[in-house]
DNA sequence: AGTTGTCAACGAAGAGTTTCGTACTTCGTT
DNA sequence: AACGAAGTACGAAACTCTTCGTTGACAACT
């Protein structure tokens, strides 16, 4: 089983996992190998632990395997900044928040379309 | 020098830290060990290996050593945040903000608190 | 002075992560 | 059939993180 999670070489393939959809490993590698240096074997031996953890399926029925990822993207982001709204900000979701949207870091932009999400979240009322 | 971004265990001892302001080994232990059954001598070890990162300072004048925070909260807070970013959120941090805040995770008081926050933003204007 | 308790220092073990080299298999081409 | 290219599988090395046992110093008490 998986224990939620990934370590950061995973949720680099994760990433193009949920961008691209199933991929062989020559094609996860190629995305990879130019921002990282990383070697195929490397890729390889990743997504077969991944597999040993639940992270990510395979179709092994041609002689290149095709992974994809098995588990929600939206489901480890919410564990990923859990984890981090309790190690550290004492557990409060608005400090962490108001941390990542502090001008410095988050363009106008971003903080716009923030705001609009949350005008949108008042009206909706969400499910 | 120190390279940011704290381990998890580090992380837990800063919090006692930037809490409580500086603090001997057994008073840290004191407050970690009820929540994570933690033993002195690795708590001792843990600030001597923060030491030498440059995570905390000490004062050896007594035979308790006093140990201090040496990093700022907000930086440590940011680094946190900005990699959590890079590496769960392609880089977007309204994606974050949007996943922390959504209804599931946080309680309405905080969104409420995010909310009065950005209004605070806009008329304030920043620097 | 001897005994007991508190402390810092050190070393080392165990787990998990990341990285490849090497070996073996399979397929297509000659 | 032999060769080379492309793949997977495996094992192991190098790191980092976390944890604690043990040792030796120092202090306080009797």
């Amino acid at each position: 089983m998986q224990d939620k999670r990934p370590t950061e070489a995973e949720m680099a393939i994760l990433g193009v996992l949920w961008a691209q959809g199933p991929n062989t490993v020559r094609a996860v590698h190629g995305v990879l190998e130019p921002e990282r240096s990383i070697g195929y074997t490397t890729v390889l031996k990743l997504l077969q632990i991944m597999l040993d953890k639940g992270l990510v399926r395979r179709d092994t029925a041609q002689r290149s395997h095709v992974y994809e990822a098995a588990v929600d993207r939206t489901a480890i982001q919410e564990a990923l900044v859990g984890d981090l709204t309790d190690k550290a900000f004492g557990g409060s979701t608005a400090s962490l928040v108001m941390r990542a949207l502090s001008p410095e870091r988050a363009s106008a932009e971003e903080i716009a379309e923030v705001r609009a999400w949350l005008d949108g979240l008042e009206n909706g009322g969400d499910a």
